[in-house]
DNA sequence: AAAATAGTGTCTTTCAGACAATATTTA
DNA sequence: TAAATATTGTCTGAAAGACACTATTTT
């Protein structure tokens, strides 16, 4: 009988860049005891509704993680992924907010994305398609939004979108874009940072955005 | 233990029109025992290199299809799925050329899209994700391509890409949005179809078509 | 010649990006 | 006031779609 589990890929933006959580396997696990890898659990028919439920009980019990965005990304099998033998997990990547994302403990922490060079198992390649994956849906979607706190000016809004796609994105282009989503409420605030304030803006009710979501997948998916 | 799947979508075009290939379940298959459905079988860690290696072993045993173009779509998972119990199956899509398409049989035939109401399992939410994955992708690669015979007019190719799409292409900018691609290679022949003739077009040698791909994915995915 | 189909020229609209100009803060 | 940052105006170029016009077949 082949293992079969959940792999999730959990993205947060600390000090302005992307970084991933890693969890420590501890003794029990067997294989690569003691490294890091993406938090991930076999799935439990008993308890789990479906894999998108094992996903998130893996974030809660081993990254303290309650409610992200959470998608699912592909699926990684084969005889030789896992040294326990034949396998296949189901890969999840999820987004949180920085001021949710958890503490480091001695079995949880977060690591720059680009300090990571290698992972156990297949766990690199998961996390390259997660990121692209990402990158691909930044295009057409507002999902970098649930890296994005309560409120926020647009320049900083587009600091978090610059992270993700990794290189520069035009201000004006930028701003007429993601204003024509609809996906922004003016707050009438402002802020400054060292200059002209900028106008404070706030995400839209999640119930309309999952609307505007819904649309999107319709047609783009 | 939670069962594990590869179900196929398996797509090609028939008189003009996308069809899909479906099983008809044998007596030894115990749930919708007679219904049709889409090709799937369990993954076999003894012969199975891995899921998409299940996807051609199926598509080969069932429906005699033998190297398609394939991609794993999503998994679909949960307790409720199966009546066998909590199972995950591993969707593909594959696409074949009409003329190598296989005949149809006692345990296998072709359905056109529009036809296809309700079907076991929640293999009909499979098929909507399936064509809906496919029309996506359409936009931004050749996919079609894989559905059309060696020689073929524009207008035929767009014929293709039209019934991919589910709706007109205005000629020219199918024309320069094909030819940019660089997919295509001119025969020099010409072909009539009651009318002026069309030049004869040749699909781009695979291995040139999948560097082309990798640059797409790249990029893209 | 007429009908049918293929291919080209070109205009308009749209949108991204460049960049200059203006506006409103803090130091 | 100078420096920093935000916002707006507007130009240019690329690409899509509309559409008319030309070209080459069959009947």
């Amino acid at each position: 009988m082949p293992l079969l589990m959940v792999d999730v890929v959990l993205l947060t933006l600390l000090q302005g860049s992307l970084h991933v959580g890693l969890c420590r396997r501890t003794n029990s696990d067997e294989p690569f005891h003691d490294k890091w890898t993406l938090p991930g659990g076999m799935v439990r028919p008993a308890v789990d509704k479906d894999a998108e439920a094992t996903a998130r009980r893996v974030l809660k019990d081993k990254a303290s993680v309650t409610s992200p965005y959470l998608e699912q990304l592909a699926t990684f099998s084969g005889a030789k992924r896992d040294p326990r033998g034949w396998s296949a997990s189901i890969a999840h990547y999820a987004l949180v907010l920085n001021q949710v994302a958890p503490e480091a403990t001695d079995n949880f922490r977060w690591v720059p994305l680009e300090d990571i060079r290698a992972l156990p198992f297949d766990h690199l390649k998961i996390l390259r398609t997660a990121v692209g994956r990402l990158r691909s849906k930044t295009r057409y979607s507002s999902l970098p939004l649930h890296l994005a706190p309560d409120e926020f000016t647009m320049t900083e809004l587009r600091a978090i979108y610059e992270q993700v796609m990794g290189g520069s994105i035009p201000a004006r282009t930028f701003e007429r874009y993601i204003l024509q989503l609809d996906v922004l409420v003016d707050t009438g605030q402002l802020r400054s940072s060292g200059g002209k304030p900028g106008k404070v803006f706030r995400k839209r009710p999640s119930a309309k955005l999952a609307e505007l979501d819904a649309g999107l997948t319709a047609r783009a998916n």
